[in-house]
DNA sequence: GATTAGCAGTCTCCCATCGCGAGTGCTAAT
DNA sequence: ATTAGCACTCGCGATGGGAGACTGCTAATC
């Protein structure tokens, strides 16, 4: 292993080559492509090195080698030390900033989704951030029948949560006004959960029990606040393009990944899994929890407008333009934080 | 053809044999499982007179009989013709009663999509009513930063349409507030695009140039009332199952099928194609326009709720359980109906 | 000692061949 | 009109052989 410089040199070839062509790699080919000065069978000793340590393998006897999941990650893991963000994320920004749009989330991300689902082969998708780090700023009751009422909370950022609630009792339009002017004068500039609690709390105070107003206020409140929908928009585009990778595919995978578009959720569920904190996190291949997935590969990251933090990312086969799509998700990821914290 | 009648029997039973098995279906077999009293060799003739007809057909010379596209054409007709919607839609509406929700349609519609899915062996899906056949019934603004405003429309039986509009003048809390009784007071009960006209038609009247408190309530009128989504909401479950139907299916079917999914808006269009009026509508494989549905059959029926219509139904494989999935939908447009109304 | 030319070996892929079995169409008898 | 009987057809899976693609190894070379 006295020229490890070479044999990755070598590795990063095959792999871009597979990458692009598809088909098992062959020692004559790279020597050709890859201008690399030795012959063929030098580099085939190479190759039977790199195929013991565990980073290429073949199909079958007589066949060029392809990558293993352990190669991609080598290969990744190589770009992420030259990566030089810059550029992809200028580009997107510009073409965000010029969106005739209010620059809200709702106009911003779908675009996004577009760009990283063109940028790999696969699908992209953007995600909002959770309900839960949400800063309160107001409340809104909008009676839709006599019990029935529509609650509109804004958060910080002008980002809106609505639910619908069933009062149990007849409440007067003056009667939610009221009700929302105290909650609004209480709670603003509380992180959503913090609110949350600050309600329960000030239920056990006494003098709720002399003032109608008051109790009237915080059982709304109560209700309002309690199971805020969980969903997290999400923003998704390109799976048509992953069933062109399909051939050779399980069935169970397939399914795995329709139920993924299908259920959107189930994405946010999975993205929890990986991501621990802000920046790339890159699963490929094998790399999963679920076996259904070890075909894809997944490139995330996230973006923050100030206060919350919402995810950016891709999933495509594991024969994936991986520089390309790094450099996509990262720049985007980049790019809306940036529009956003202009934004406020 | 003298004896018609017999022709139809075997057609149906070959149909129904297929439908639960998947293979083509043999004359003996036929003889033994639908109890005519005729031997193998008559069935045959008959079945020679139907491949004629171009109700069934042979996948190879010695392979049994396969229902054509036609002859799932003529057992749904069959089916439609002896139908008895009843029991399906009882069972259907207590149990959407026994929901512990409000009723609305946002609980209402999940359940129908999933249990549609579970009728058929497909795709269960349950769409809302456009938002232009709605009724207003009052408006809401909820300012959102200085010149961002939150539209709440509130339709007849608390459906809820919103959008956020930009001013482009920063405008108080009580300019909003009056804005909104002020059209609250002129507009309720229109249909929507008539409340839409009504504005227009009032701008023109001179009266505004003067009251600079009209003026400012049709300007926020017209930008709330223009461009409404036309997203009409969509539940949509059982896609994944429809995956196992797929080997043998064209790429380009799979894509069709999985950018149905994604992009569910198209399913609303798919629909606008077919469905002219109230009540079933089947389109069975070749039948379909797109050639890339011509693998499938959709069934589809409309409920409404006193205004506004909308469509629940189902996508299969053509080769699909007919009789229990057009009770299904049948079934289920009836008791949303019927749940619908008794709110109201 | 690393590199390389050359060559034998291996394995896939493609094609043709060949029974087997299923189910038909046809014919002749009822 | 129905039916029994039988020859026939065709798909399917197994078998085998030839071509082609690359490799691994050996022995020569720098």
């Amino acid at each position: 292993m006295d020229a490890p410089d070479r044999s990755k040199r070598v590795l990063a070839a095959l792999i871009r080559e597979y990458i692009a062509s598809g088909e098992p790699v062959a020692s004559s080919l790279l020597v050709s492509a890859a201008g690399l000065g030795v012959s063929s069978a030098t580099v085939r000793n190479i190759l039977a090195r790199l195929e013991d340590e565990g980073f290429v393998q073949q199909p079958h006897t007589s066949a060029g080698r392809v990558p293993t999941d352990r190669g991609y990650r080598f290969y990744v893991d190589l770009i992420l030390e030259q990566k030089r963000t810059g550029r992809a994320a200028n580009v997107l920004e510009a073409r965000l900033r010029s969106e005739p749009s209010h620059g809200a989330l709702d106009s911003l991300l779908p675009q996004v989704s577009h760009v990283l689902s063109q940028a790999s082969r696969g699908v992209g998708f953007a995600i909002r951030p959770a309900h839960e780090a949400a800063v309160f700023d107001r409340v809104e009751f909008v009676p839709l029948s006599a019990t029935r009422v529509l609650v509109v909370i804004v958060a910080r950022g002008g980002h809106v949560i609505q639910k619908v609630i069933d009062t149990g009792e007849a409440l007067a339009a003056d009667d939610l006004r009221q009700a929302a002017n105290y909650l609004n004068s209480e709670f603003t500039g509380l992180p959503l959960h913090r609110a949350r609690e600050a309600v329960i709390d000030r239920i056990d105070e006494e003098r709720l029990l002399y003032d109608a107003l008051l109790a009237r206020a915080m059982r709304l409140a109560t209700s309002a606040f309690a199971d805020l929908p969980e969903d997290r928009d999400i923003y998704l585009e390109g799976a048509a393009s992953l069933v062109d990778a399909a051939p050779g595919l399980t069935v169970g995978t397939l399914q795995a990944l329709v139920q993924l578009i299908e259920e959107k959720q189930r994405l946010v569920r999975l993205l929890n899994e990986y991501i621990d904190g802000p920046g790339l996190t890159i699963v490929i291949g094998a790399e999963h929890l679920d076996p259904n997935m070890r075909p894809f590969s997944l490139i995330a990251s996230t973006y923050n407008d100030g206060t919350a933090i919402g995810t950016v990312g891709v999933i495509g086969p594991t024969r994936m333009r991986y520089s390309r799509a790094i450099a996509a998700v990262d720049g985007a990821a980049v790019a809306v934080s940036r529009v956003l914290r202009d934004q406020n």
